[in-house]
DNA sequence: TTGACATGCAACCATTTAGTTGCATGCTTA
DNA sequence: TAAGCATGCAACTAAATGGTTGCATGTCAA
């Protein structure tokens, strides 16, 4: 879970997610196409998204295609997510009670 | 989004957020409690949270209570996991697909 | 088998991040 | 009003991060 968040701190990495989202199981070639990075800094990211079980290789030959694993967002949403499900309502009651209540300094 | 993400990728932050989630609108000297960290350490973590827009404070005479706002967290699992959600199944398939047909190096 | 192509590995650099310490400011209450 | 308490601000440090370049390895195809 650490690395997952980890590898969605970053907008590059998320726009290659999308890329695979789009286009699923691509190489690294193609996903050096649109980058403005250079060939090295898109294998970093991968690795880093490998590392989070966001995105699996596959090898044909001498190319390494890239799978899109949806299960590490699965679990964010159902596990992570849905931790605060409930304090979604409540955190919005006790903010506008607290509204109420105090007169604020900011805000 | 961006801050968002940002935010989420500390597990400190995150376990701040678990604090608030438990008990909502904490005072600095309360989250410090508990903290493995300097009060200056949790101040800029809840900096960092505020601008990703998780924690709001609020202003009580001298004592500033943070409470965790539960609208970021919507919008991620509303549109970032749902741009997702027709993927999961589709990445599925299509990695089933792939092992089917290629012999693979690794994995 | 050899040249071209796809990828991996390693060293290096700049920036950001996470943390500390010290001091300043501003309510509250006695 | 003065003391104490809660928080803010600033400077500094160490480590992590994101990026580059150069070279190595392994596979395909002529």
């Amino acid at each position: 879970m650490d690395f997952v968040f980890k590898a969605l701190a970053d907008p590059n990495r998320r726009k290659l997610l999308d890329r695979l989202h789009l286009n699923n199981g691509q190489t690294l070639k193609q996903l050096c196409r649109g980058a403005v990075m250079s060939r090295q800094a898109v294998t970093k990211h991968l690795v880093i998204l490998n590392r989070a079980d966001l995105v699996i290789p596959l090898w044909r030959g001498r190319e390494k295609l890239h799978y899109l694993n949806p299960v590490p967002l699965y679990q964010i949403s159902e596990r992570w997510i849905s931790k605060y499900e409930e304090a979604r309502l409540r955190a919005f009651l006790d903010l506008k009670r607290a509204l109420d209540e105090h007169r604020p300094r900011s805000l």
